[in-house]
DNA sequence: CGCCGATATGTCAAGATAGACATGTTTATA
DNA sequence: TATAAACATGTCTATCTTGACATATCGGCG
């Protein structure tokens, strides 16, 4: 029996508001993939098992064979237990963090660029953010609607999006200054370390 | 042929400084699992395999039947190759960012509790990483050691941490905060909407 | 001398995930 | 009326990742 994040998640948006697999797909593929990237390969094999539990029911059928699926009582039970009782892992992986580990390998006009890469890559998603905000925004001005406990949570995530490319942005900004200021330094410093390496490779005497 | 971020990473942590699996093992577990968790069961094979393609060697084995690896040269090529020329995969997967999407199920007096949580592990992980960082500079004070390459590229990695662990704290606590203060229209939201719910449940009409 | 904990290397099975393949329908537009 | 784009659901394989199992060595302490 699958128990995986993903499928208590499924659950959860479900119970939000009934959904076929293509809706949650999109759901996912749009504002949830900078939280938990999922595709439909995932989710389709997810909500049939889901079905079989009875934690999920087929409420329609419309065009396109497009399955609607709502909770059941036995499955909001479920999430709430799930969100309760099982602390989220709490895991990240970084893969821009893991390769400032292997950074020094490049030369230093290389490492700016790499910084350079990552600040314009998250400027835009942070762009993007601000702009989802102010459409929210704007809807809620509209509509008038009250702050529903889903919108909340939501634009609370919204929220920390916004913070976190902020400040990826300003540490990235201030790492890249940082090595273009001590070029020198940086570049003397990976010479000697590639250097080291190319002894130890011809003779047998390894340790740095 | 594996051509993962793993294996990459362990040519790259090797170029650093000739290693053993087990002392990789150790690195990940203890300064890199929060960047990119990586256990013995995938060490292992990923560094025979990358001995196969020549990209690292055996240079030295020791008791126990420790082999210690250094990369060859084609192996820093290698790695220079991937860190210019490929883009780093730059996903994230946060599993309390994507379980706020669900938390309007819970009472308010819950979610708060589920921020509390948050931020007491998040504070613990702040912590520790503020003591290595005052270790580090201790060190560096005593051993008057230039910041080489390496470590340069680790504090740059330290610093973010920090960064965003106190970008995150705040960010939930003042969700938190939030949450607390509007405690009384939460709970309404969220009886409201279960109680949608059940209507739709025993009817069957599902559409909000 | 015996035992424990740390060192050290491996395998295997199960589950999660990504990418490619496969198929058919409906709606809007040229 | 052709056709493209979006809708909609699925499968399959390969790879990544975790957790459990398995084994053996070395150093220190009682």
């Amino acid at each position: 029996m699958r128990t995986s994040v993903l499928s208590r998640a499924l659950l959860g948006l479900i119970a939000a508001e009934p959904m076929s697999g293509y809706g949650l797909a999109r759901l996912f593929e749009r504002t949830l993939a900078r939280a938990w990237p999922a595709r439909h390969p995932q989710i389709y094999p997810a909500l049939a098992e889901l079905e079989e539990q009875g934690l999920l029911r087929v409420i329609e059928t419309g065009p396109r064979r497009r399955k609607t699926y709502a909770v059941t009582a036995n499955g909001v039970a479920e999430v709430q237990r799930w969100l309760r009782d099982t602390a989220p892992d709490r895991t990240v992986r970084n893969e821009t963090i893991l390769r400032l580990f292997m950074l020094w390998l490049l030369e230093s006009r290389e490492a700016v660029a790499f910084f350079d890469g990552e600040i314009e890559s998250h400027r835009q998603r942070l762009v993007g953010f601000e702009q989802t905000l102010a459409d929210d925004e704007r809807q809620r001005r509209e509509h008038g609607t009250a702050q529903g406990g889903i919108a909340f949570c939501a634009s609370l995530a919204l929220e920390w999006g916004i913070r976190y490319e902020r400040e990826y942005i300003e540490w990235a900004t201030q790492s890249r200054d940082r090595i273009a200021a001590g070029a020198k330094a940086w570049d003397v410093a990976r010479e000697q370390r590639l250097g080291q390496h190319k002894a130890s490779h011809s003779s047998n005497a390894p340790t740095c």
